[in-house]
DNA sequence: AATGAATGAGGATTCATTCAT
DNA sequence: AATGAATGAATCCTCATTCAT
């Protein structure tokens, strides 16, 4: 694997760090915080655990950074909701590419939710990190129920906001008990609809 | 001090799990299922750790067991929905017990919901359990939506059952994330509210 | 060694108690606070590390725990002086003692002027134990130093007891640098001597 | 910004070097041998640890520059004594410049005592640089005493040298121990005077 | 002259569990 | 019914050092 033998491969820092916070996203996805030890990332990347603490100060920073890039590329997938339309069409388009992109990729929030419902007396920094990238997304769906529905209230638009994120997570619960038999598109679609429904009680 | 024949410690091993798995609640609701440890386990409830494994078989009995007694007090908290009334009225009268009942003993959905979004190889007989305790649930849940809306045909039911119990978890989440700034009865009636309108557009 | 092959030996929490102690002087006496490793103490005395956490909390309480002991066996070894006889002979007499003292266990002392000397941000509680021993010590050399020059005022005693102490600790150094070519018993007669003298001089 | 030829950073070597030095008197004066760590130093002197590498062969070789460095500015520290007065005023005017000397700059016995302290398997060389620096000063002294008091023999001469240099570290000791409490220049003053009865005693 | 990155060995401590009493 | 003591494996993290650039 390397060019000769034993020879140790050229060092590179920027690979070396996408290395591990690749393993990370793997197995902190998977079992949570706790139970994402260094030496499991270390073995899943290759790299001696130590080196793992040249890139990232300790466990807490290293957790943290896998949720915010995670987060990152998880906005980045959500393309903006067609221009036209009718507002539940739009507000439906949405909450499918959501459902799309957890699917595709739903270590990020797997282990957001394990994050917030613990509560250890020492605040994990990572903990804080998601509730912070949350707090952007959530920021991001109240624009959009705004923009769709004019006549709401602020504390109307807040409200819907709150419910249409929680509607989310339960669904990706949802999925990950289902699994299979659980249809996450039919149920997203269900949610915009409701969501909207709702909308229209609250003008 | 005590009479013959009625020793202060009668029956102490009824004592002594209760306080087990009373310091096990309060940790695994805290930290989840790794960060559960005999010896926290055993500082919170004043017994040795050998004297927990008099009691229970593993980490893992003990926690399953944690589960199904707090689902069996949290089922018992919730008195059957009123018989007459709106079937809109007596579902937002469930939604508000359920909702009452998050608040008063969140520790037992927020250790459910850890379990179930760990995907550990080996699963734990704690996470199965609390699966199996769920979908107990999920029935109940199922068989009062069956009866207020007796027009949905039985995938229609399972549809909205899942939709009833996501928005449920995610509230719950919702809550946890919030604090106090979110008003999980108000939440709740709207939820009930929304799960009433996605009946009538099933139909 | 064991009665039965492998078979655990009988759990005896007192004499392994004993055991790391008499391994932990022995390794901290040579190596200081930071070079005493829990894996080297646990090589010494035969128990594995994590049956040295049972008994000590950690290694700081270990070595606090060291301290103690050795002071004791320490102070133990000096009778008290003669009652009659000049006072320059008692107080050579006094001093003849601690010299062998320090011959014959000189761990005790070296471990505790290694503690001293160090200032690092977080006061080791081995520290601060040697300190308060040691305060023993030096009420009862200054009991002694008033009880031979009864004409000194106590500013007087107080300055030659601090001056007697570290006379004492000063030969000790002495010794351990020198070795064989050092006469500790004469020269800590020459510090009787000169300790007699500046009374003389004070009173 | 710089004329050509002055660039900003010339000799920058030596400057790196002073900095990693100063670095280390600092730490290894504080924590001993062992509790000084590479990356500490490297924290407190702003440059990487391999840096510390490129100018130091190891940490012993390290920290045996320190004290060498540290010795012969407290060397250059005492001003030789007056060659007027009597022999216990010029004894007197040289212990209190040790004193003064040792109150400025404590870091250099402090760690050399550590050092001498320790009895570790492999010799650190830095230990033997101290007792080597050690001895130079003990000739020095040696050479004092017997210009001071020409009728001691060259046994007695060395006892009263080893004499007198065990009170000073000793005091050392008392002053790190004691703080404030302590008043060093009086007490160096006292233990002049006890060497020059003791001188007599043995004339 | 310097440094970013890497690394194996070892640091203290906690883990779940067992066993003799 | 209970527990004091023990234990090997694992935990996170720091160590001194090296090496390619």
């Amino acid at each position: 694997m390397n060019e000769r033998g034993t020879r140790r491969r050229r060092a590179n820092g920027e690979e070396s760090r996408r290395k591990i916070l690749d393993a990370t996203v793997e197995v902190a996805g998977e079992r949570g915080y706790e139970g994402t030890s260094i030496a499991l990332v270390s073995k899943k990347c290759g790299l001696p655990a130590s080196s793992i603490y040249w890139h990232f100060k300790d466990k807490d920073d290293l957790i943290a950074a896998v949720i915010e890039r995670s987060f990152d590329s998880w906005l980045a997938a959500l393309s903006l909701p067609e221009e036209d339309g009718t507002p539940l069409a739009r507000m439906t388009g949405l909450a499918q590419q959501v459902a799309k992109a957890l699917l595709d990729a739903p270590d990020f929030l797997r282990l957001g939710l394990m994050l917030t419902l613990e509560r250890r007396p020492e605040e994990p920094s990572a903990r804080t990190m998601f509730l912070q990238v949350r707090g952007v997304a959530h920021e991001r769906v109240a624009a959009m129920v705004a923009e769709f529905m004019p006549e709401l209230d602020s504390a109307s638009v807040e409200l819907l906001t709150t419910y249409a994120m929680a509607g989310a997570d339960g669904l990706f619960v949802a999925k990950e008990i289902g699994g299979d038999s659980v249809d996450l598109m039919r149920l997203f679609e269900l949610h915009a609809q409701a969501v909207f429904d709702l909308a229209a009680r609250l003008r």
